[in-house]
DNA sequence: TTGCTCCTCACGTCACGTGAGGTGGC
DNA sequence: TTGCTCCTCACGTCACGTGAGGTGGC
């Protein structure tokens, strides 16, 4: 069986030595043993274990909520990632909440560098481009709305559009008659 | 002139005592004055001060970014703000791409507890029904590279697309010609 | 006298990073 | 002997939050 130095698995991982020197001081991930000298020996049991690490820390999670993640069978505890899921739906709601913030402090800064950002008129324009009409573009809020209303909404905020307006469009957006089937 | 004591000033935009506290020991904003008590009384300057600091903290910049920019006359200096939207949109895209990791995670624990997420599936059903057809989304993919390709960009990861898968999509849609002017 | 606000330390947070000072292995 | 890797503390980070222990003002 192949073991591993803790430099070596840092490496295999992308991580730093560190990284792993705090792992094991926190309990999360153990060297099994040690050689006469001191040194961390890591079996494969660890890689294994380290790669599952990876794969939750790649999705955000806590140190904390992957130390209970680990028992798990992966095929309960569903409760976790979907937590995390909508935290993240938040802070990136946040984090558009605040490019819009520095786009108008540019703005007002005169100098206007353009920032390469997507709004309202540029995103009608390129449906129109498209070939959308308004009718279109009415019956295409309607579909979004019925099919992703989340979506829709974090979409509508994405181009620049407040969080009452965009609840606005929304409501009007459910009165839209559903599409009928396509005449084929 | 009002003055106010370090929880009404704290109150007003809606922040705690303590980062009040901890902004007078930074240095970031002090109390000019201090009452024989020793309590700490702000004026109208530190109101507007604080003011600017609210609206900086609001682009999510570092207390030490709001310590450059104060000074500032706000017309000049538009390189930090700009940093920090290009910050943005880098953890935007890496908070997007921890989304589908989950996502990808609670595929595999079977129980799909279905999260309310938009997909390259929804996405078309959506164009379709508001009625575009197959060259229709061909011209949309176009003008939205043409008018914004970091957004299209951007918008091909949220839907769940690889950025590797993108990158192709944009060059494809590099190449589809440009709308004729309508025709009126 | 009783609440309320205020004060100043000092320590905790999260996931490591960065030395300092020292040892093992080829 | 020379580099390289490894070891164990201990302290720093960022923007506060949370007590503890004490004082001022109506």
């Amino acid at each position: 069986m192949r073991t591993y130095s803790i430099s070596q698995l840092a490496r295999l991982f992308g991580l730093s030595r560190s990284t792993l020197l705090y792992y094991d001081r926190i309990g999360l991930l153990c060297a099994p043993e040690r050689t006469s000298a001191g040194y961390r020996r890591y079996s494969q049991a660890e890689y294994k274990k380290l790669e599952r690490i990876c794969r939750f820390r790649g999705a955000g999670l806590s140190l904390e909520d992957v130390r209970h993640l680990l028992p798990s069978k992966e095929t309960s505890c569903a409760i976790i990632p979907e937590k995390r899921f909508k935290a993240l739906e938040e802070q990136i709601l946040t984090l558009r909440n605040q490019q819009h913030i520095i786009i108008a402090m540019l703005k007002k800064m005169k100098n206007g560098a353009r920032l390469p950002v997507l709004d309202k008129e540029i995103w009608t324009d390129i449906l129109a481009a498209a070939g959308m009409d308004a009718s279109a573009m009415k019956r295409w809020h309607g579909e979004f709305e019925k099919r992703a209303s989340k979506a829709h909404f974090e979409f509508l905020l994405s181009i620049g559009i407040s969080e009452n307006e965009a609840r606005q469009i929304q409501k009007w957006a459910r009165q839209i008659p559903i599409t009928p089937p396509k005449k084929s």
